[in-house]
DNA sequence: TGTTAGATTGTAACTATTACATTATAGTTA
DNA sequence: TAACTATAATGTAATAGTTACAATCTAACA
């Protein structure tokens, strides 16, 4: 729980009990949570807690780069992900999983000399996930 | 005109004045519009249009693979291509502009032997253009 | 030309998110 | 520790984009 504080004081945030709940929790659950289910979630233990507490926080958190959002191309939904460094995502299309992809991948490189300036890349791959290779055949 | 009927006419889908309108429109504005744009578009000439009607063909035209739906990491809403074959886009910070970024990238090579079986990609940029760059010196 | 499956329309509903006003509290100060 | 104040939490209402639905219309075909 330490190490919540220490993040949020670090940003000259204040330290509420709602900023650590959902910061623990997206630690725990790398699962690339809405914010509908951080807020449900959370709101089995602490039933007081607002949704908009959660999409403010979620903003806050966002614009100091403590947590990252996303979204899939086919989704209307942000994402939220306790991991900020660079990595890509992969969906399942059968059980909808989603998986970080830390290969490092040359986006930058190509763009070294071109007409435009290249500052940000964000990608994502859809597929089957090796669980649902494993257990349904007309996946292989 | 005649190349959209035929375009309909091989995914066996109706000709209708509204899917015409729609069609051409996108064929020649590739801005990558949205359904707002493209009915707000068209309404202009054809004031009897429904967005609905916008929606409708919008979905059953990506299904039949006529179009392409995309959508921006920090963007809520669709937009829409007549282009269909594999690009990627870029969006101007400044602007707002999308473009169309033809260079082919080596993303699936990497994933042969992966875990997982990725099948699809989907990849967007975000920097300054050229234009804005052009104009606007404290972009360098 | 009549028939009908499918298309269009307008309205209402829905979902994710944001705005806003009120109340509460974290962190600071006396 | 108590008071103060800037910031945060809450609940409600508003908004944006999209989808559901029922009534009406029309393109395609016999
Ligand atoms: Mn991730
Ligand atoms: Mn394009
Ligand atoms: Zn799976
Ligand atoms: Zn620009």
């Amino acid at each position: 729980m330490q190490k919540y504080v220490k993040e949020l004081k670090y940003h000259k945030l204040k330290i509420t009990p709602q900023r650590l709940d959902i910061l623990k929790f997206l630690d725990n659950n790398r699962v690339h949570p809405s914010a509908d289910e951080i807020y449900q979630a959370i709101k089995i233990d602490s039933p007081a807690l607002s949704k908009t507490t959660v999409y403010n926080n979620i903003d806050v958190m966002v614009k100091n780069n403590i947590i990252k959002s996303f979204r899939f191309m086919d989704s209307n939904e942000l994402r939220f992900d306790y991991k900020t460094t660079e990595h890509y995502h992969f969906i399942c299309r059968e059980c909808k999983s989603i998986y970080d992809i830390d290969i490092s991948l040359p986006y930058f490189e190509k763009f070294k000399n071109y007409k435009h300036k290249v500052e940000e890349f964000y990608g994502d791959y859809k597929g089957v996930c090796e669980n649902c290779l494993k257990n349904n055949s007309k996946n292989k």
